[in-house]
RNA sequence: GCCGCGUUGGUCAAUCGGUUAAGACGCCUCCCUUUCACGGAGGAAUGACGAGUUCGACUCUCGUACGUGGUACCA
C-alpha cells in the first residue's frame, strides 16, 4: 500500500513570484492531483532582508487565478500548521541543536569579517572561491577545534554564533532525481552549509528538510539550482535519521532567457517588453510596479497552459490543454532535462487559441470592465454582447478589445484620411454624398438593407465595389482594419453612419 | 578555477537502435476575405563536434566544445 502523494511549493519571497516558480507550483499541483494526493503550501518568509510585506498574499493570489489552491498553508489550515517558517523557529533550532548533539554539526563562532579574510588569505587562480570545510575547518573559530570548556565559554558569552553542517570526507552521496536519474556528488566538494544563522532563522536547507519531514512530503520538486546543494539535504535526512521518510526528489529545468542566456529574471521583461509575473507586482521598497500577464490580458487557463507546456510534452500533438486535462496527462517522465527558453510569441498565441474557444458570454464578461475603466459608455449589454460576437477572435489579449471595438462606441478619433484622399475623385464624392440619401430613405436598417442599398448604388454609378468599401470603413472605423463594413454599420446604426460619412465628407 | 546539470530547426519540441527526423510558434508564398484578422494550402529551416559499440546510431559509451547552475549567516 502506497503512501499518498503530498507535494508542496515553498516560494521564496521574491524567486516564488516569477514564471519558473509559478511553474514548480504547477506541476507540484498537477503531480499531486494526478496522484488524488495534497499540495501545500509553505511560506518562506523568515529572511528580513528579503521578504517583502503583502508577498505571501500576492503568492497566494497568484496561484488563486491560475485555479491552483492549496489544500493546506497559510489560509488553509491543514493538520502540519504553522506553514510560515517564521512562525517555526523553535522548531529548526531544536533539530540544529540535535546534529550537533549527533556531532554531525558545530558550533561556528566566526565573524563575517573573519570568513572574509579566511576566503582571502587562501585565494588563488586555481581556487577562486575557498569553502569552509574539512580542510579549513580546523583553522577556524567552531566547536570542532576549539576545546569543549572554551566552547561552553562562549556560548555563555552569548557570543554569536552560526550551526554548520560538518560535511564527512570522502564519501559519495548518490541520489535518485525523478527527472535526471542517479546523481552522484563527492562529499570533499561540498563546504560546510550554514544551518542555523545567528538570528537563529534556519537557512533553507534546514528549514526545507525539517519542514518536507514534519509536513509529510512524498514528492519534492524544485528548481535546478537547486541541485548543488541537494547532497547537503540528503545527508541531513540521513543524519537526522530520516532515511526511511526523505521524498522522491524532481529537479525541475530552468526557464531561461529568451536572448542570450541565463535564467529568466524580472529585468528581462522589462528589457524584452513581456511578463514574468503572474499578476501585477507591486514592490513597497522600490515603489514599483510590474506588470503580470493578467493585467496585460493573458487568461489564467492560456497562462497556465502555456507554463505546462514550457518544460513538459505530452507526447501527442495536442497543445491546447484545461487544467483538468493537464492533470490528467502529466508525468514526470515527460518533463525535459533542459532548460527552455521563454518565447513571448508563443505565450501570445497560446492567449489567442484560449480566445478563440471562449464562448462570447464569457468573453463579454472579461471585457466590460476593461472598456468601462478605460471610460467608455457600453450603451447596454445588449449591444456589447453584439459587438464582442463581431471582434472577439481578433483579440489576442483580453486588453485588445478596447483597440478592437473602440470605434463602435465613439466616433474614431484619428481618421486614416491621406487613405482615402490618395484615391479620391470626383465622381466617389458623388457617390457617398448619394448614399446619404439612400440611406435616409432606407425604411429598415439591416445587414441586408445597407448592403443592397450600397450595392445598387454603386452599380448605377458604376463604380468598383472594392473601391467604394476601403473608404467607406475608414469614414466608420477610422483606419483599415476590423470586420465586415457592413455588420459594422448596422450595429453603430445609421445616424452615427450617416455622421461619421458627413464628418470625413468635409475633411476631404 | 572546481563541481553539478544539460545540448534535435530562430523558439517550444516528437523519436525511447532501423522514420522521407512529427507537430506547434515565428517567418515566407499562395488561396479565401475587394480591409485587417480568422481559416485553408504550401515553403525555407534541425540531430554541436570527434571517436567507439553495432549489420545499422539523433537514440548507447567515451572525449571535446558550448551553454547553464552552484561555489554566501540568498533562496
Amino acid at each position: 500500500m502506497s503512501q499518498s502523494v503530498r507535494t508542496r511549493f515553498a516560494p521564496s519571497p521574491t524567486g516564488g513570484l516569477h514564471l519558473g516558480g509559478v511553474r514548480t507550483a504547477l506541476y507540484s499541483y498537477l503531480f499531486a492531483k494526478k496522484h488524488n494526493g495534497s499540495f501545500v503550501l509553505r511560506v518562506e518568509d523568515t529572511d528580513q532582508t528579503r521578504f517583502v510585506e503583502g508577498a505571501e498574499q500576492y503568492i497566494v493570489d497568484c496561484l488563486t487565478w491560475c485555479g491552483i489552491i492549496p489544500d493546506e498553508g497559510p489560509h488553509h489550515p491543514g493538520d502540519y500548521a504553522p506553514y510560515r517558517q517564521s512562525e517555526r523557529k523553535e522548531i529548526y533550532k531544536q533539530y540544529a541543536l540535535q546534529l550537533v548533539e549527533s556531532g554531525h554539526a558545530y558550533y561556528a563562532f566566526d565573524t563575517p569579517e573573519e570568513l572574509e579574510k579566511m576566503r582571502e588569505d587562501l585565494k588563488s587562480p586555481s581556487n577562486p572561491s575557498p569553502q569552509y570545510d574539512a580542510s579549513t575547518r580546523m583553522h577556524m573559530k567552531n566547536s570542532i577545534r576549539l576545546l569543549k570548556e572554551e566552547t561552553e565559554s562562549l556560548l555563555q558569552q552569548n557570543i554569536p554564533y552560526v550551526i554548520r553542517i560538518k560535511m564527512p570526507e570522502n564519501e559519495t552521496i548518490t541520489f535518485t532525481d525523478m527527472i535526471r536519474g542517479e546523481i552522484k556528488n563527492e562529499s570533499n566538494l561540498v563546504d560546510d552549509k550554514v544551518l542555523l544563522k545567528a538570528d537563529c532563522m534556519p537557512t533553507y536547507h534546514l528549514a526545507v528538510v525539517v519542514d518536507d519531514y514534519l509536513m509529510k512530503i512524498t514528492h519534492a520538486f524544485r528548481g535546478e539550482e537547486w541541485l548543488p546543494s541537494a547532497p547537503v539535504h540528503i545527508l541531513l535526512w540521513h543524519y537526522l535519521g530520516w532515511d526511511q521518510h526523505m521524498p522522491q526528489w524532481a529537479h525541475l529545468p530552468l526557464i531561461l532567457k529568451p536572448d542570450g542566456h541565463g535564467k529568466l529574471s524580472k529585468r528581462d521583461g522589462d528589457r524584452l517588453g513581456f511578463p514574468v509575473f503572474a499578476m501585477d507586482w507591486y514592490d513597497p521598497k522600490t515603489n514599483e510596479t510590474t506588470h503580470g500577464f493578467k493585467e496585460l490580458g493573458f487568461l489564467p487557463e492560456a497562462f497556465i497552459n502555456l507554463l505546462a507546456l514550457l518544460g513538459w510534452n505530452s507526447g501527442e500533438e495536442k497543445e491546447i490543454f484545461t487544467l483538468d486535462e493537464l492533470v490528467a496527462s502529466f508525468s514526470m517522465e515527460r518533463v525535459h532535462k533542459g532548460g527552455a527558453k521563454f518565447d513571448y510569441e508563443k505565450a501570445k498565441w497560446f492567449n489567442h487559441e484560449w480566445i478563440k474557444h471562449m464562448p462570447i458570454t464569457h468573453f463579454e464578461i472579461l471585457a466590460k470592465p476593461i472598456l468601462v475603466n478605460r471610460g467608455v459608455d457600453i450603451m447596454s449589454d445588449e449591444y456589447l454582447e453584439k459587438v464582442v460576437a463581431l471582434i472577439k477572435d481578433r483579440c489576442t489579449l483580453i486588453n485588445d478589445v478596447y483597440e478592437q471595438s473602440i470605434y463602435f462606441f465613439q466616433t474614431p478619433a484619428k481618421v486614416d484620411l491621406e487613405s482615402i484622399q490618395t484615391k479620391w475623385s470626383d465622381e466617389k464624392n458623388i457617390f457617398f454624398n448619394e448614399l446619404l440619401n439612400s440611406f435616409d430613405s432606407l425604411s429598415e436598417w439591416n445587414l441586408a438593407s445597407i448592403e443592397t442599398c450600397f450595392k445598387t448604388l454603386a452599380t448605377e454609378k458604376n463604380i468598383k465595389l472594392g473601391e467604394l468599401q476601403a473608404p467607406f470603413r475608414i469614414m466608420l472605423v477610422g483606419g483599415k482594419f476590423g470586420p465586415g463594413v457592413f455588420n459594422i454599420a448596422e450595429l453603430i446604426g445609421k445616424e452615427n453612419t450617416v455622421e461619421r460619412i458627413k464628418t470625413v465628407l468635409n475633411l476631404l
